[in-house]
DNA sequence: ATGATGACCCGGA
DNA sequence: ATCCGGGCCATCA
């Protein structure tokens, strides 16, 4: 009886990733409460950027919380724009339109 | 062991 | 819109 954190949140975390459609996006706060841990929103993205260790998770459709894509992650804007994201500038996406409504 | 950092969020000024 | 401070917790140096 340990160790509750690591592999179950990181499990929790990438099953909500892995749920997010096609063509929207999710906020870090937005997976925090649906994993019951609304204020660790920072956790989610330590995690997320370790993802890849894991396996293959859309981990390109979550963005912050002003819909700001991930500062240096240049192509995670070209796959947004592929299933139909569309950008509101440079570094942000239309949230309005394209949040997960979870 | 500690202290700083970060793909964050929220409320207040 | 900006800037600041508090909260949270795994990782890193």
């Amino acid at each position: 009886m340990k160790k509750i954190l690591d592999e179950s949140l990181v499990y929790e975390i990438l099953s909500v990733v892995e749920e997010i459609p096609e063509g929207n996006v999710a906020t870090y706060g937005q997976i925090a409460r649906l994993i019951g841990r609304d204020k660790n929103s920072r956790l989610v993205g330590t995690v997320l950027r370790r993802a890849g260790l894991y396996g293959e998770y859309p981990c390109h459709r979550v963005v912050n919380h002003a819909g700001r894509i991930v500062p240096g992650w240049t192509e995670q804007r070209y796959l947004l724009e592929q299933e139909g994201v569309s950008m509101k500038n440079d570094t942000h996406v239309d949230l309005k339109r394209f949040q997960w409504d979870c």
